[in-house]
RNA sequence: GGCGCGUUCGUCUAGUGGCCUAGGACAUCGGGUUCUCAUCCCGAAAAUCAGGGGUUCAAAUCCCCUACGCGCCA
């Protein structure tokens, strides 16, 4: 049975580079039928952050990644906090103690490197052998005089205690491998397979971390991308589709994932591609579930209940859920209007044209229809001496106080003939 | 400093000795469609495969050295 786990310190909000380990982790469990646990690593007591707690809980329940066995969801292995270990961490520290393989040092305890031989593993990406020279390694504390654990010994006897079969974390934990192969070697242990993953950088090519102003895994939801294209995206940095699929679900990665397809070079998080591909996603969405994902975005519109019409309107001009606000709002509230606008324009008698434009919408028989307003306009715009392109424009920025919004005809249609109406004869009294 | 891991277009990557005058995707630039923007379609530019030396009839691919980056430990 393929047991693996998360092991973040809840040290504030996880970032991507978390998100995309479990990711992984979630992915490897799921393939092999096994279990994926999540387990908190709060030794760490300086830089322990409460609410982290939850906001991992929240960023792995967002993205789907559901855990069998954790702090809040229970399992036969638990309590699944360290804190909540200290017990197990000093029985163990004690039996290695007794059997000689560790000695105190300033109440401390220290193993013994047996410093004769080498240790080596396979490791799962890049399907290699790795090895160092015992020789280089150094006595090490594994329990502290407070009597916490330090992080390579609690790490280890969890795994071990939990049945973890599969370890898979980041390479900057490849040079303290070897400590660890030689504490399941003290305790008689098998220990687990090892797949150290490359690790997310920062635009200066070091470990990704809250330094650069690494973004949170959950700000990416504020920020509007789905999770579908955050978990396809994260999928494409160090793992790639057999076939070269870009766009590809949780589900066929799970069926296709393989060790071998991972990379073991550190990735740069590219925002642009993820914009592109959550607009790819936006755009494939039937729109009953994109009004549903944006009114569930949209928690505090105003007119959020009034959405539905747009968002036809919308999709393939968004590439974020919060790319809706500004697109839309003129339909939902009288524009602010700015003569530069208009400006833009390149148009001599901007009142008159309105007024020739006010006179026609007038005129025109109700319900307005698409086709009649069209041939209407472009009749007008040749007797104005306008191209098509800038009467059009000039009815846009009537309307909405902008000169990109959506299609013309159908934003004025889920406007109305009468607010439309109000707009263009407002904005001639006001000029 | 020691040890380890890495190095293919700006970015993510394909590539496991001949199909590579190195393929794809994003971004960029140009064009088409068009009432704006976007979508969509077409096209271009972009890597002397970090550098050098081997091995081989043949190397991005195997070996060695160097450089640089990153990580861990001190």
């Amino acid at each position: 049975m393929v047991r693996v786990r998360i092991a973040p310190s809840p040290t504030g909000s996880p970032h991507i580079g978390t998100a995309w380990q479990a990711l992984f982790d979630f992915v490897f469990a799921k393939k092999n039928n096994g279990k994926f646990i999540l387990r908190l690593e709060d030794t760490d007591r300086e830089r322990y952050v409460p609410e982290s707690v939850e906001q991992i809980y929240e960023t792995l329940r967002w993205l789907g990644l559901e855990y069998n066995e954790g702090p809040d969801v229970g399992g036969e292995f638990g309590p699944y906090i360290q804190s909540e270990r200290l017990d197990i961490y000093k029985k163990h520290a004690n039996d290695l103690l007794e059997k000689g393989l560790a000695y105190k040092d300033e109440g401390a305890l220290r193993f013994k490197i047996e410093k004769a031989g080498q240790t080596t593993w396979h490791d799962l990406v890049g399907d290699k052998d790795i090895t160092f020279e015992n020789q280089t390694q150094e006595d090490f504390i594994i329990l502290k005089s407070d009597g916490y654990p330090t992080y390579n010994f609690a790490n280890v006897v969890d795994d071990y205690l939990m049945r973890i079969t599969h370890v898979i974390r980041g390479n900057e934990f490849i040079s303290s491998t070897p400590k660890h192969l030689m504490i399941y070697q003290a305790f008689g242990w098998t220990p687990p397979q090892f797949a150290h993953l490359p690790v997310l950088v920062g635009s200066d090519r070091s470990k990704l971390s809250k330094r650069h102003g690494a973004k949170s895994a959950l700000e990416f939801r504020s920020e509007g991308f789905l999770k579908e294209s955050v978990l396809n995206f994260l999928s494409l940095l160090g793992w790639s589709h057999p076939e070269g699929k870009e766009v590809f679900s949780i589900e066929e990665m799970i069926k296709l994932f393989d060790f071998k397809d991972v990379n073991i070079a550190s990735a740069y998080f590219d925002i642009t591609k993820l914009e592109w591909l959550n607009g790819e996603y936006i755009r494939k969405m039937t729109n009953e579930d994109l009004t549903k994902r944006l009114q569930e975005f949209l928690a505090s519109h105003p007119a959020k209940e009034k959405i539905a019409p747009v968002v036809p309107l919308v999709k393939e001009r968004i590439k974020k859920l919060s790319d809706f606000v500004p697109l839309t709002d003129f339909l939902f509230e009288k524009p602010e209007y700015d003569k530069a606008q208009f400006e833009k324009l390149n148009i001599k008698n901007v009142k008159e044209s309105l007024e020739k434009i006010l006179e026609k919408l007038e005129a025109m028989e109700r319900p307005w229809k698409t086709e009649v307003f069209e041939k209407t306009f472009r009749e007008l715009a040749e007797e104005l001496g306008l191209s098509a392109s800038q009467m059009f424009q000039l009815i846009r920025v009537a309307v909405s106080g902008q000169t990109v919004t959506p299609p013309l005809f159908e934003s004025i249609e889920i406007l109305g003939e009468e607010e439309t109406l109000k707009r263009v004869a407002y904005l001639i009294a006001l000029w």
